[in-house]
DNA sequence: AGCACGCCGACT
DNA sequence: GTCGGCGTGCTC
C-alpha cells in the first residue's frame, strides 16, 4: 500500500469524525502539517470536533467551502493496525465507521491539553515556628522521600489541615510542584512472584510461551474445568508476553472483573494493572487511553470494550470465559468481543487466548477443524473433584403446587445441614415471580412501555420490568377487572425460593444471592465473601453464582429447573443449559470435600441433561455439532437479525413486510429470510420492534448482500434499522 | 449527533 | 399578530 503518511500545510486531508455523516471529511491540513492517523480537532459547523487524519480528501467537495484543520493534538497517532482494525469490524458488523471511532475514543477530555496537578514534596527550607502540626507533614514527607503526594493524600496522611501545608509551602520548607496527572502505570514485574504449577499446567505454560515467542498471530483455546488453574496458567502467557517487551489484554465479563482478580493479578507482577471498565472513573480513563497509547500500561485488565483501546504494541489477548454471553454487546454497535479479539490479534501479531471451562460450540468446533491450537487442563487443582452428577426426576417427586423443591433435594439439603457444610440452591431468575396474575381475570400485569411481564420484587415492594427498568406498587386492585385482592404470584424467582427454603429448613441461615439485592459492586463482594466463609448454610442464587467464586464449605448443589433454556426455539439453549450446569455444578466441593450436584427435571432423558450427567462434554459437543451442521446454523452457516424498531407499530411492519417481499439481493447468495416477526422483546422504551432472521451459507459474501438488500429503503422519520451479525438471542 | 431553518396551532 | 411545536436538512 502506498499510503502517504505525511499531508503538508494545505493538503487536503480525508477527517473521519464520530458525528454521524457517514463518510470521510475533507479538510486541509493545518499548519505544520499533519501525519496520516493524526487525532486532529476539526470545525464542523458551528462546533469543534475530534477527528482522525485518515487518508487523502476525495476532493468532491466544494473546494471553497473545505475548511483547515484547527489543530493536530497531543496524543499518540492512531497506528494503521489500529485503522484497519476499526474498518474490517465495520465491515463485518455493518457499523458505520463514524460509529467505530467513538469506540476507539471513549475516553473525555482527549482534546484537552495535558491535565496538570500540584504535588508537594520536601524543600530545603526551615519553618520560622516548628509545630506539631507542621512536624508532622515533614516526618510524612521524609518517611517517604522520593514520593510525591497530593494536597489531600499529603494533609490526611499527616493528620493536619491543608493550611498547615500551605503556609509550610509560603517558607519554602515544602515545595509545590506541578506534574502531569495521566503518569505511567508502574511496571510489571513477569518475575516477582512464580508460583509452583502441577503438570498439566506447566505443559500448557510451556506451549503459549512458545506460541508468544513466535511472535505471530494464533489462537489458543485453553479449556480447563473449574479449579484447574486457568487463570494461572495464562497470566504466565502473561509475563511470557511481557517478557517479549509487549502489552497485554485480558479481557473478562464484566461481572467477573471484581478487586479480587486484581489483587491475584497484583500477586503475581508485584503491582496493579490498568482497569478498564464501566465503573472507572474518567480521569482515569483518559489516563488508561493515553497511557495505552504510548507504552505507559503494559497490562490492561477491561470489560470488552477495552479491546478498543490504542495500543501500540500489543501481544497477546486473553478472553477468560470465552463462551459467556455478555461479550456480545446487544445495544448500539452489535459486536461479539471475542470474535473481535481474534481479528485484533490477526491484525498486530498477538496471540489469543480463549479460556473457558465450557467453550462455546463455535470455538470447539474451530479447534476440532485446527483453527485453534487446543490446550487442555484435565487435573483439578488441589484435591477437589468434580462432583456427582444425578437428576431428580420431577414426575415422581410429590410436590404441592407453589413449592419447588423437591423431597429429595430436601433430604439431601438436611444431610449437609447436619455436616455443617453448605448447600447452594440455583434458579435463574431473578424477583419473587415471574408473573403477577388476576385470579378473578387472568390478567397478566405487563410493563407499559414494553411487552415484558413486570416481575414482583417482594423485597423492594414493587413491580419491576427487567427489561426497561420501569417499576410500579404491587397493585392490590387487578389492573384490568378491577376486582380486588385478587393478585397472586404465578412461578418462582429467586426471592420466593429464599421463602420456600426458609420455610423448610427454619433452623439454616440463609443467604440470597441476587445481583439486584445489593447496592453496589463492593457490597455485592462483600456478601459474597462473608457467605463463602460460612456466613450461610443454604445459599439461594441466580445466575450470579455460577462465575468463578470459590466457596469451599459448598459440597451440594441443587438446580431448581434444569429445564430452564431448553424449550423454545433458540438454536443456543441447549448450549447455554449445558454451560451453565456443568459451571454450576463446579460449584460444588471445590475444597477437599466432594460434591453432589442435583439437577430437578421433568425430561431428565433429554440429550442435553443426559450429557451433563454423564459428564460427557464430547460426546455433547459432537451431538449439538451434528444438529447444527444438519440445520446448516451457526457455526455451519451463517446468522443476521434484522431489528426494526419505531413508536409507530404499523410502521416497523411494514418496513418488515416491504424487507421480506424485496429479497432478490439475498436469494442471490442463496440465502433466506424469515419474517417479519415481533422481536425477542417486541416493545422497549415505547418502541415497537420486529426482527427479520437471515441464514446463509458459509462462505458467502452475506454482509455485501445485506447492505445491498437494506440499502434499497430509506429510513423516514423515527424509524430505526440495526443489523445483528451473529445474533446471540432468538426469541 | 447537534443545530438551524421553516411551516402550522393557541396565546399575551 | 407571535411564540413555539418538532419534521427536514446540513455540516467538509
Amino acid at each position: 500500500m502506498s499510503e502517504t503518511e505525511f499531508f503538508d500545510e494545505g493538503a487536503l486531508v480525508g477527517v473521519l469524525t464520530a458525528q454521524p455523516l457517514d463518510r470521510v471529511l475533507d479538510y486541509k491540513a493545518p499548519e505544520g502539517g499533519c501525519f496520516l492517523g493524526a487525532f486532529v480537532e476539526v470545525p464542523l459547523g458551528p462546533r469543534k470536533v475530534l477527528g482522525v487524519v485518515w487518508g487523502p480528501g476525495r476532493g468532491d467537495w466544494d473546494i471553497n467551502k473545505v475548511r483547515s484543520v484547527l489543530r493536530v493534538l497531543d496524543v499518540a497517532p492512531m497506528r494503521s493496525e489500529m485503522r484497519a482494525f476499526l474498518r474490517k469490524a465495520a465491515d463485518y458488523t455493518l457499523t458505520p465507521m463514524t460509529a467505530m471511532l467513538r469506540l476507539a475514543t471513549r475516553a473525555p477530555g482527549l482534546s484537552d491539553p495535558p491535565s496538570m496537578q500540584k504535588v508537594y514534596r520536601l524543600g530545603d527550607g526551615t519553618p520560622d515556628r516548628q509545630t506539631d502540626a507542621r512536624r508532622r507533614v515533614m516526618e510524612v514527607l521524609e518517611n517517604f522521600a522520593g514520593l510525591s503526594f497530593t494536597l489531600k493524600e499529603l494533609s490526611e496522611e499527616a493528620g493536619v489541615t491543608s493550611s498547615v501545608v500551605k503556609g509550610l509551602v509560603k517558607q519554602g520548607v515544602v515545595l509545590e510542584q506541578d506534574t502531569p496527572r495521566d503518569v505511567p502505570f508502574r511496571r510489571l514485574d513477569p518475575e516477582y512472584s512464580t508460583r509452583e504449577l502441577n503438570e498439566d499446567q506447566a505443559k500448557g505454560v510451556q506451549a503459549l510461551r512458545a506460541a508468544i515467542q513466535t511472535g505471530r498471530y494464533g489462537t489458543t483455546l485453553l479449556r480447563g474445568v473449574t479449579g484447574s488453574g486457568k487463570t494461572e496458567v495464562y497470566l504466565e502467557a502473561v509475563a511470557e508476553c511481557l517478557r517479549m517487551g509487549r502489552q497485554a489484554l485480558v479481557l473478562l465479563p464484566e461481572i467477573a472483573l471484581t478487586a479480587e482478580f486484581l489483587t491475584r493479578v497484583e500477586a503475581r507482577f508485584g503491582c496493579k494493572p490498568a482497569e478498564w471498565h464501566s465503573g472507572v472513573t474518567m480521569t482515569e480513563r483518559r489516563r488508561i487511553w493515553k497511557m495505552v497509547g504510548q507504552g505507559g500500561a503494559q497490562l490492561v485488565i477491561g470489560a470488552r470494550s477495552a479491546l478498543f483501546l490504542p495500543y501500540q504494541n500489543l501481544g497477546l489477548i486473553v478472553v477468560d470465559e470465552e463462551h459467556d454471553t455478555s461479550y456480545k454487546q446487544e445495544e448500539g454497535v452489535l459486536y461479539n468481543a471475542r470474535d473481535m479479539a481474534v481479528l485484533r490479534a490477526s491484525l498486530c501479531d498477538a496471540r489469543v487466548v480463549l479460556a473457558s471451562a465450557t467453550p462455546s460450540l463455535e470455538s470447539w468446533t474451530n479447534a476440532e477443524a485446527g483453527k485453534y491450537d487446543k490446550l487442555e487442563l484435565t487435573t483439578r487443582y488441589g484435591a477437589a473433584v468434580l462432583p456427582d452428577m444425578r437428576a431428580i426426576d420431577m414426575r415422581t417427586e410429590d410436590l404441592p403446587t407453589s413449592s419447588w423443591i423437591s423431597p429429595s433435594l430436601q433430604a439431601a439439603v438436611r444431610v449437609r445441614l447436619a455436616k455443617g457444610e453448605q448447600s447452594l440452591l440455583f434458579i435463574n431468575r431473578r424477583g419473587y415471580a415471574p408473573i403477577t396474575l388476576c385470579r378473578a381475570c387472568g390478567h397478566q400485569v405487563g410493563c407499559d412501555h414494553c411487552d415484558a411481564r413486570m416481575v414482583e420484587h417482594r423485597f423492594q415492594k414493587r413491580l419491576i420490568c427487567h427489561q426497561c427498568g420501569e417499576s410500579k406498587a404491587m397493585p392490590d386492585v387487578c389492573p384490568s377487572c378491577e376486582v380486588a385482592g385478587k393478585m397472586a404470584p404465578v412461578g418462582p424467582g429467586v426471592e420466593r425460593l429464599a421463602e420456600e427454603a426458609q420455610t423448610l429448613f427454619p433452623d439454616a441461615r440463609l443467604a440470597v444471592l441476587s445481583s439486584d439485592l445489593f447496592g453496589s459492586a463492593r457490597a455485592l463482594k462483600e456478601g459474597v465473601r462473608a457467605i463463602a466463609d460460612g456466613g450461610a448454610d443454604v445459599i439461594i442464587g441466580t445466575q450470579l453464582v455460577a462465575k468463578g467464586h470459590n466457596f469451599p464449605l459448598l459440597t451440594l448443589v441443587g438446580v431448581i429447573d434444569a429445564d430452564l433454556g431448553l424449550q423454545g426455539s433458540d438454536l443456543r439453549a441447549a448450549e447455554r443449559t449445558f454451560q451453565l450446569m456443568r459451571q454450576v455444578a463446579g460449584r460444588a466441593g471445590r475444597a477437599e470435600r466432594k460434591g453432589l450436584a442435583l439437577l430437578q427435571s421433568f425430561q431428565p432423558e433429554h440429550p442435553v441433561i443426559r450429557a451433563i450427567l454423564a459428564g460427557d462434554e464430547e460426546g455433547f459437543w459432537r451431538a449439538e455439532a451434528a444438529e447444527r451442521e444438519q440445520a446448516r446454523v451457526p457455526p455451519f452457516g451463517r446468522m443476521a437479525g434484522i431489528i426494526l424498531s419505531s413508536p409507530d407499530l404499523q410502521q416497523v411492519f411494514d418496513l418488515g413486510n416491504a424487507l421480506a417481499k424485496n429479497d432478490m439481493p439475498l436469494r442471490q447468495i442463496g440465502a433466506q429470510v424469515f419474517g417479519p416477526a415481533p422481536a425477542p422483546i417486541a416493545r422497549v422504551r415505547g418502541r415497537h420492534r420486529v426482527r427479520l432472521l437471515v441464514r446463509a451459507d458459509k462462505g458467502v459474501p452475506l454482509q455485501a448482500a445485506l447492505k445491498k438488500w437494506v440499502g434499497q429503503f430509506r429510513l423516514k422519520g423515527d424509524l430505526r434499522l440495526a443489523v445483528d451479525i451473529d445474533p446471540q438471542s432468538f426469541f
